[in-house]
DNA sequence: ATAAAGCCGAGTGAAACGGTAGGGTTTAAC
DNA sequence: GTTAAACCCTACCGTTTCACTCGGCTTTAT
């Protein structure tokens, strides 16, 4: 019951995107630096991204990483979904459902059904636009802090 | 973020306990084929069930598993815990709290402890005494379609 | 005594995790 | 038009976890 890496990895990768939207394309390199992920494997985490329509690029010289959208648009629940494949507690709850031969004598059944319910809330309406705000008043706290 | 197996087959195995609650010691034989679960398998998720005190047994000769409190009283959350170890979403939250060095610069931080604080309650809300009554309901009324 | 039950440690094949390596191809800038 | 910085892609790899299995041991009601 943990997310993987990829998870908060690329949710963090996302988040640095949106803090500079809007200024053109992100290198992997400032990224990975930034955020103290290896390159090599934030790249794989970025074509899943990139292969579900949330991150766009641009090649060559100067390219680099861009978001398709503005980060209040972005739920975490589809990043998430893009890096992790899913975020369903169990297989057999969830719109894909795919509901076991003996869904309707499983004890755990209504449990997991109702957990997912409110998993996916959180996930939908958090979007990747609170993140980033409250990231940057945090940075700016710190930052703050530092100099007094 | 799945559960595993192991917590699937043990809440289910927790409810069948539950529902022969009070009617003396329930063989793992008896638990393993009303589940469908392997025998050799269960054995090792009771064991977990049983350090954590959540079960007790009667060995010998008409032996079995025994719930160590009234169903009611048994959380969702604690038996899960036995079971997978913790509930905990990423290891940076939680009350064992191991937060990462970077915790408060950590842009994801947020999302996972209002996400884990949710769910939470809903694990420690729900107890099994709720799964069971359910489930039995649930048996009823599919014997009462089979019939008519 | 015996058979039915739990107790326990070890092993195992497959998959996922968390990367790494090393080659492409594209493109801006000189 | 060469060069270098960037993304693109496939493959591999050591470790851990999963979901079991196996075999022997101890306890206890009959």
């Amino acid at each position: 019951m943990k997310f993987s890496t990829k998870g908060t990895y690329g949710l963090r990768a996302v988040v640095e995107l949106a803090a500079r939207y809007g200024e053109g394309p992100v290198s992997l390199a400032a990224v990975a630096t930034e955020q103290g992920i290896s390159e090599a494997y934030l790249e794989q985490l970025m074509r899943s991204l990139k292969n579900a329509g949330i991150v766009k690029t641009a090649r060559g010289k100067a390219g680099g990483y861009l978001l398709t959208k503005e980060p209040q648009k972005i739920s975490v629940l589809e990043v998430l979904r893009a890096l992790e494949g899913s975020t369903d507690v169990v297989d057999c709850v969830g719109s894909d459902a795919n509901p076991c031969e003996n869904a309707c004598t499983c004890s755990a059944r209504p449990l997991f059904l109702k957990l997912q319910s409110r998993i996916n809330a959180v996930l939908l309406e958090t979007t990747i636009g609170e993140l980033t705000e409250d990231h940057i008043e945090q940075k700016k706290r710190i930052e703050h802090a530092r100099l007094s």
